[in-house]
Formats: structure tokens, sequence, C-alpha cells
RNA sequence: GCGCCCUUAGCUCAACCGGAUAGAGCACCUGCCUUCUAAGCAGGCGGUUGCAGGUUCGAGUCCUGCAGGGCGCGCCA
């Protein structure tokens, strides 16, 4: 069951075969003047400048072999080359009926599956999330569903940022704090085995962690004494000595109820809550691997592997393994995480979805893993991506100047979500608990569809009221067009009217069948290009296509055949709505 | 200094391998609610795609240079 687009690229590159020309450029797509066709081909004016032919001849005689193809109404040239087609009634007919009666809604599965792994989220112990994290989380989540409906195994992991020397400073900062701690860690260091009373660690919450690391921060910086002690608690830890193990657990778990209920507000989950602390067993035999394939080299006190390669235009620094203390640099997590995701979930490709900014350092650390043989050539990629920046066109800050929780700025958009429904008087009469979880679907929808509309790599402005609004193009104009659908469709239910097949009649209704049908190839560019935009901007075009319909054809007053056709294609384009919005990670309320 | 990215309508953003008349939304203007949720629909206004060259039948897209902005450049993560 292939799309019409993919049905007639076919055609055209059979007609191109004849021709004696490569079918590969016969490529057909959605048609840039809907006033002249449907779809068009712009392959004759590519293979035109390869044979050295004319391009209108070739378009011509391909047209002339297209002729007879019973899904298309008319096929034309224009232009230098253009091949137009405009398809059939009936072939919109059954390729509507078609799409309503598959459970992925016309949207085809990839031919291998494969094995993904997508890295992000990245939280952090001891931090709440800020901005910062939203578009990671935002996009990923979107690749992760996008890449799991298209038929991948994909396993989602948020790369917990949970070990090195900043939980240290943190226990150090805890411990001189809180004397009653101190004494319950180092008494446990002593005898060591775990503490068998860890009700004094109840007093430390993810709020005196948020205050505690940047004092210590800082003061690691200014004050050696203290630096050297926060490292030998950082060395005492890595070695897992008790009572700082202890503590770091409960660190490890306070923050982690916190970053669980952000996560659930935004409607984001993982498989894996995998952290460096994972791989830190994992270190030491593999820098004597590495070692053994003589890809060290001690270069400053430290050790390195070189990744530069011929052809760069610049070169690149190497990868710093073994810093000249001794200890495992951020790339050297990075690369034995690789290892240990190659020796259990062995993926045939990662996804890293990470800040654009740290692109020179995951081009070093995959360098490194290729020549190390923890994964093949082109197996690993950096998915970057743009700030949100504030109206001053800068990365958001709070008004104060300072960096806003996610949290506290998920809750500012609920609170925006309920002004916004009172303000229209809907979900008055509902249920406190309804309207509230509604409110939440609204603030989830705004803010992920700001910035998913958007190609994944560029910044983007955050504009709350804008986000919020329920008019143009915003998530929560998707989520009025659906709520819209289920309505219509609870009528129909009470009214006993059945569904029944397609026969497209109308302009409006041609256009929705043809939006309906392009959601497979929104969803093969939005895959290829790990580029969620591309089903952001299939879904508003779904529901501007469907509004237009709504108000051109008259559904449940229509007589019977054309009713039961236009309760399917509304139930079908409501359907196929639903699916693109849970690409995007945006659920659908059942009523507004 | 070297390297990467960005600059498209008043504002916020799209534009798949180079293709026809560069698209949306907001804002502004004109119509349409006794009929399925008007949070909508129909229409209008708005562009020398930062600047200057080049390649091409054809350039927002490729190449060169310039201007402006952002980011990165081994012992933080």
């Amino acid at each position: 069951m292939s799309d019409l687009k993919r049905g007639l690229s076919e055609a055209v590159g059979a007609a191109f075969a004849d021709l004696g020309l490569p079918a590969e450029l016969a490529r057909v797509t959605a048609s840039d003047r809907p006033d002249l066709a449907d779809f068009q081909s712009n392959g004759a004016l590519a293979a035109a400048k390869r044979v050295g032919k004319n391009p209108r001849e070739i378009a011509t005689a391909v047209a002339g072999r297209l002729g007879a193809d019973s899904r298309l109404a008319a096929v034309e040239v224009a232009g230098p080359g253009f091949i137009n087609m405009k398809v059939t009634d009936g072939a919109l007919s059954a390729r509507a009926t078609e799409i309503a009666a598959d459970p992925r809604l016309g949207a085809e599965p990839v031919a291998v599956p494969r094995r993904v792994l997508i890295d992000y989220a990245g939280p952090n112990v001891a931090k709440p999330m800020h901005v910062g994290h939203l578009r990671s989380s935002i996009i990923g989540e979107s690749l992760k569903r996008l890449y799991r409906f298209r038929g991948d195994t994909v396993l989602g992991d948020a790369h917990f940022g949970d070990w090195g020397y900043q939980m240290g400073l943190l226990i150090g900062a805890v411990t001189d704090e809180r004397p009653a701690i101190g004494a319950v860690v180092e008494a446990a260091n002593a005898a060591g085995v775990p503490p068998a009373d860890i009700s004094a660690f109840e007093a430390v919450s993810l709020a005196d962690l948020d205050r505690l690391y940047p004092e210590a921060a800082a003061r690691g910086k200014a004050d050696t004494d203290y630096r050297d002690r926060a490292r030998k608690i950082t060395a005492a830890l890595q070695a897992k000595q008790a009572g700082y193990y202890a503590l770091w657990e409960r660190f490890r778990d306070v923050t982690r109820v916190a970053l669980e209920r952000d996560f659930h507000a935004l409607g984001v989950d993982f498989d894996l809550w995998k952290g460096e602390s994972d791989v830190e067993d994992l270190i030491d035999p593999m820098v004597a691997e590495l070692d053994a394939k003589g890809l060290l080299i001690d270069d400053q006190g430290a050790r390195i592997i070189r990744v530069a390669r011929e052809g760069d235009k610049r070169e690149l620094p190497p990868l710093l393994v073994v810093s000249s203390e001794g200890s495992a640099m951020y790339g050297t997590t990075d690369l034995a995480t690789i290892l240990d995701r190659k020796q259990s979930f062995d993926p045939e490709r990662v996804i890293y979805c990470v800040d654009q900014r740290q692109a020179d350092h995951f081009e070093i650390v995959f360098r490194a893993a290729y020549l190390a043989g923890y994964a093949q050539e082109g197996q690993l990629e950096h998915v970057g991506f743009g700030t949100m920046n504030g109206a001053d066109g800068k990365p958001f800050k709070t008004r104060e100047g300072g960096v806003l929780k996610l949290g506290d700025m998920i809750e500012m958009t609920r609170e925006k979500a309920r002004e916004r429904l009172h303000e229209v008087g809907l979900g008055e009469s509902l249920p406190p608990a309804e309207f509230e979880a509604i409110a939440g679907k609204v603030a989830v929808a705004a803010l992920k569809f700001a910035d998913l509309q958007n190609f994944r790599g560029t910044s983007y402005v955050f504009d709350l009221d804008r986000f919020t609004s329920f008019e143009g193009k915003t998530g929560p104009y998707l989520l009025y067009q659906a709520v819209r659908v289920k309505s219509l469709l609870r009528r129909a239910a009470d009214e006993g009217v059945a569904a029944g097949p397609v026969a497209v009649i109308k302009p409006a209704e041609r256009d929705l069948v043809l939006t309906l049908d392009a959601f497979n190839s929104a969803l093969v560019e939005a895959y290829d290009r790990c580029a969620p935009n591309a089903v952001a901007e299939h879904a508003y075009r779904l529901s501007q296509a469907f509004s237009k319909f709504y108000a051109a054809c008259p559904i449940l007053s229509a007589e019977p055949a054309v009713r039961a056709s236009r309760l399917t294609l509304a139930a079908t384009a409501l359907a196929q709505l639903e699916q693109a919005l849970d690409v995007l990670g945006i659920g659908v309320p059942e009523r507004m």
C-alpha cells in the first residue's frame, strides 16, 4: 500500500526506463502550482542535463507514456519541462478509503528496521532542569516516537549526568553544612559498610543541592585546598567508599524524583536511565584496551587519542582520555558509554540529541569510537539544535536575568493555558480535574509545537503569548481542530449515523485527501533528516485542510451516501492528526 | 587568530536532490455565525531572500569575497 506520490514516481520511473533514462530521476512531488496540477515531476529537466537532450522533448515523451494510467485525469508538459499530473477523483476516493482502513493511516514502515538508541535530555544530578533541557527533551522525544512509529526498535536514554568532580564538590558542601550527615558519612567510610540508618540524609532536598552546587563550584575555583579536598572525595566516591556512595545515592534519588515530575508534565519518558556512573567500571579496562590497540599517545602528561584526518579544514583537537592528573574526562565517559551500548543493545544507529555547540566534542568522540572499533563509521550521529532565545534574541533568561527552571516554565505555561481557556469560556462546565488535565495538554501542545515547527538547527524566540494562542499556527489550534472533529463524531454516533466509502466531490475534499496522502512523505522526510518540523508542518496543513473541508462541506445534514463519505474523511483526518501529534509527543483531550 | 552556524514580509518562522508566481502564522483591512465547537472560513495588504560578484537554461538553495550576529577551539561537563 503506497501513497499516490510513490505510486506515480514508479509510473514515471517506468516511463523513464523505457526511454533509456535513469529512473531514479523520476521523482514525483506535490505540485508547486496547485492551480495547474496535483503532482509534478521535474525529472525531465535533470535527465536532459545528464544526457544532453531537450527537456521538453523528454517530458513530452514521458507524458505520452503516462497517458494510459488510469489514476491520471490529465498529464501536461509545462514550462521548461515540468510534467504536471492531475489525479482522478476516483483514484483519490480509493486512496482515501485505503487510508481510512489502514491502522497506520497511510504511513509505510521502514523497509529494514534498525536498532536505534536516542540519547537526549541529559539531566544532571543536583541540578533542576532549566530551559536548556527543554529542546533536547522535546526533539529527542519526538525522534524516538518517529523512529518507533516507522518501525525501528528504539530505546530512549536520559543519559543522566551523575558522576565526576561535581559530585565530590557537592558531598563536601553538604557534609560541611550538615555535621549530622557528615558524621554518618564518616562512620560508614570508616566501617567500610553502608550506613544502617540514613534518615539523616532525608534532610537533603534538591533545593539544597541546587543552592550549594554553584557556591561549591565557585569556591573550588578560588580555593585550592577546597578543590583538593573535593577531588579526594571524588576519588573516594569513584572507589565506592561506603559513606560517600550512600550519600551520592541520596543525591541521585532525590534528583530523579524531581526530574521525573518535570518529564511527566512534559510528556517525555525514557526506556533507560543510564548514567555516567553506570560506565565507571568500564573505564579502566577500556583505557587498557585502547592502549593495547596503540591508540593512546602520551602528550603533555595526559593520554590522548589523535583524531585529526586528512582533508580537515583545521586541526581537530585530540580526545583527552586520561588527564595529567590521572582522571577520566567527559569524552572518556562518552566513549565508554558507546562501548557499553555496543555490548548491551548493539545499536545500528545512535542519535545524540544535544545542543549544536557540542558539535566538535561529538565529532572527536565519534572518531575515537570508530578508531577503537566501538562503532562503525557513520553509525553515530549528533543531531544538534539551536538555542531558545528571549525577545532580545539572546538565550532565554528570566526577568531577573537568571536561568528559568524547566518546572517553572511548565507551570507558567499551564497558568497561561488556564487563562486562555477562561478567556474564551471553555471547559468551565467541566469537572475541575478534567479542566486541569486539559490545561496541561494545552500547555504541552503549546510548548512542543512552538519548538517542533521550527527546523531544529535554527534558534527561535520564546514568546508564551504567541505559543499559547488558540489562533494561528499553534499547538492549541491543533488541539482545537482535533477536539472539534471528536465532537462531530460523537454527535454522529449519537444520531446513529454510519461512515462509508469515500467519494470525493468537492475541491475541499480533494485537497483534504491529497493532504492525507502526503503523511507518509512528511514522515520519511522527518526521519531522514531527523527533522520533526516536517511532521509538525503536516499536522498543521492537515488541520487547515480539514477546517476548510469542515467549513465548505456540511456533513451530518448531507444526504446519506455523501454523509457516510464525509464522516469517513473526518474520522480519518482526526486519526491521522492524532497520530501525527503523537509522533510530536502531543496528546489530545477528548473535549474542551 | 582558526573553524562552524545564522541573516528570507513590520514581527515569528517554513521552503525535501538547484526548478514555475519564495510560503505560513501574527499584525492590519473587507466579508461570513437562527446550520456539525467562529479558538473557524473566504478574500486583501505585505519580498531586490544582508551586500557584491560567479557557475547554470534556471539560484533563497551551489562557489568566492564582504558586512552584521551567534557559537566553538585538550586537562569543566
